[in-house]
DNA sequence: TTGTGTTTTATTGCCTCC
DNA sequence: GGAGGCAATAAAACACAA
């Protein structure tokens, strides 16, 4: 870009009253026609370039105060989900650990009782599938791992893990599934697993 | 007063549409 | 191919702390 022109064409700041004359005329029309370009630069003393230039860089301004605003929006949408993960995830290592308490209850009784007797979460878990991560990065969960079924076939620590990486993909910068509206506050194929933990 | 950061006006080059 | 829009950028004007 040149530097020559500059010093001929010194800028003046436009007035008050030219500022809200052009404020007003882009609040009812931000790419206004030329036709009304020229009728406004006529009344406000100024060249159509001027005004055309102005409602240019009003549009950029306008653009960029847009994507902050729908920035902040997200952030605060995504702090707020954050935290309500990470409350539903203490939960959850609250009841697993009762959960194992509760087993060791069991087991303990049952040894008493059969003590040849083969216990069916051993076979379960020595073929159990592992907590993936597919393409993209995204957390796979085999479909073993579905609520409701098969749950009671999952070690402890399993849920845990899942958790982890979960939340490893909610805060990382660095994988398929960061913070943009696209991948996790639109996109109902990428992180909508996270909530069946 | 002055150094520095921010805002505003203006230019340039590229792109799209008719 | 010309008109108009946009992104990137320059430079003047302005704000403000030290």
């Amino acid at each position: 870009m040149s530097t020559i022109k500059r010093s001929k064409n010194k800028s003046r700041r436009f007035s008050d009253e030219q500022i809200k004359s052009l404020e007003t005329m882009f609040d009812s029309e931000s790419r206004p026609e030329l036709r009304l370009k020229m009728n406004l630069a006529n009344k406000l003393g100024l060249q159509p370039r001027q005004v055309g230039i102005w409602f240019q860089n009003k549009r950029a301004r306008s653009k960029s105060k847009h994507i902050e605003n729908e920035y902040a929006m997200l952030k605060t949408k995504f702090d707020g989900l954050s935290s309500q993960f990470d409350t539903l995830r203490k939960e959850n290592q609250t009841m697993l650990i009762q959960l194992k308490r509760l087993r060791n209850m069991a087991g303990q009784k049952d040894d008493e009782v059969q003590d040849n007797y083969q216990d069916p979460m051993k076979t379960a878990t020595s073929a159990k599938p592992e907590i993936l991560r597919a393409h993209n990065n995204e957390l796979f969960v085999p479909s073993c791992y579905d609520a409701g079924k098969t749950v009671d076939y999952m070690e402890e620590t399993d849920f845990l893990n899942v958790a982890d990486v979960a939340q490893d993909s909610l805060t990382s910068p660095d994988n398929g599934c960061s913070f943009d509206s696209c991948t996790f506050l639109d996109n109902p194929g990428c992180c909508s697993h996270w909530w069946d933990l």
